[in-house]
DNA sequence: GTCGTGATGTTTACATCGTAAACAAACGCC
DNA sequence: GGCGTTTGTTTACGATGTAAACATCACGAC
């Protein structure tokens, strides 16, 4: 969970801090490549020629391609996350609830790749996911705003009472499990037939709030 | 839906047939492979070594390395259906159900690359953007299985009244939703735990069939 | 028999990939 | 100034997917 995978020389005492301008330039390069033609083609090559840098610059800020890729997923980590955030400005807790639902599935339609670079494949030294024993999920920024827009309905008697961790986990499995099945095209729908898809599923499964 | 990849020269009409011993034994040795260390390691050179034969070979059999990888797919989903099959012991329609459930689950956890490759890919977006409209997953044998197993619940009256294929799509979602956050490792737990998440998860959303 | 003919397999070759190694310029600090 | 550290470049190597040309072998027609 510690160690950054950026080599950042000069960084200060917190390694996961801005690694300097050209890190960023690469990252940068990185992921404009990545959303638009996905991973397979985030070349070291193509990344450096995007950020006008030799094929071998990108070595000197990250150990190795698996590392960039890493950093161009924390990005997308955090535009989720202030994504989510989004959904506070809602009046209530069941709307803030709900519309926590709409941005988490607003923004899986909307950056796909980056979706599934977050949450459809085991990347080494993932943030979520130390591979080893003990807590990830549970203290990921994201998964913890679900925890408290659930408690937040709990509180106001919209929920059924129980763990607000284990009710959110089991949001969240089930609409992760819709998306990634309509992002890997097992569905074979198209976006307006899969929403709409959603809203039937989430609103069966759990009343209004989760559609 | 009807065009293999395979090559099958001497096959048949039709081409889902057998496509001879050799591309048995190419399909074979690069399962095992696949199995044994993962996707990326199932190279054409290391699947022709295994099978003894030259690195080209493999293309007499198949266009690419992508065909090659739906062919092991292929093999994937027979083995899955087949476990399914197995449900059909339990005694009564919740039984059946419950057992579909664990035998999902059994799949995915003992053969988790396959199930990876099965269901976790291919990602919206890029050439496969094919998306070939029309129903895929509502005839794939495996989910047919799923909606009779909730058919059967229902006639029992052993289930909410509603469209049963919208339950079974439901109840998938939730079950693969929990399945691929475990396999993508964004959990950190290991599979006792998980497997008691699961039956907390699902016994709360669905009651006892479920798990 | 001989002679295509097509299925099957091999060898060779090439572009592209990740990245190791050696080298060069620019910078801070004394 | 000198010198070590940081940053970048050039060159090179082994692995990969696969195109192209060539070799083998079975088999039906003559």
């Amino acid at each position: 969970m510690s160690d950054r995978r950026e080599r950042s020389p000069l960084g200060g005492a917190d390694p996961a801090k801005r690694g300097g301008g050209a890190s960023e330039k690469i990252i940068d390069a990185a992921r404009a490549i990545f959303v638009e033609a996905g991973e397979a083609a985030v070349t070291m090559r193509a990344v450096a020629t995007r950020a006008e840098v030799s094929p071998m610059a990108a070595y000197r800020h990250f150990e190795s391609r698996e590392a960039l890729m890493q950093a161009v997923m924390e990005r997308g980590h955090d535009a989720f996350l202030r994504r989510m955030h989004h959904a506070l400005a809602a009046p209530g807790p069941a709307e803030r609830l709900a519309a926590t639902g709409r941005a988490y599935l607003d923004f899986a339609l909307e950056n796909p790749r980056d979706y599934a670079l977050m949450f459809m494949q085991s990347v080494a030294g993932d943030p979520c996911a130390t591979s080893a024993q003990g807590p990830a999920w549970r203290d990921a920024a994201t998964f913890r705003f679900l925890v408290d827009r659930i408690s937040e309905c709990a509180a106001a008697g919209l929920m059924p009472p129980g763990d607000p961790e284990l009710q959110a986990l089991s949001l969240w499995a089930h609409i992760h499990g819709l998306v990634s099945l309509y992002l890997a095209q097992k569905l074979a729908l198209d976006e307006p037939a899969f929403r709409a898809l959603c809203d039937r599923v989430l609103s069966m499964a759990w009343g209004r709030p989760g559609a």
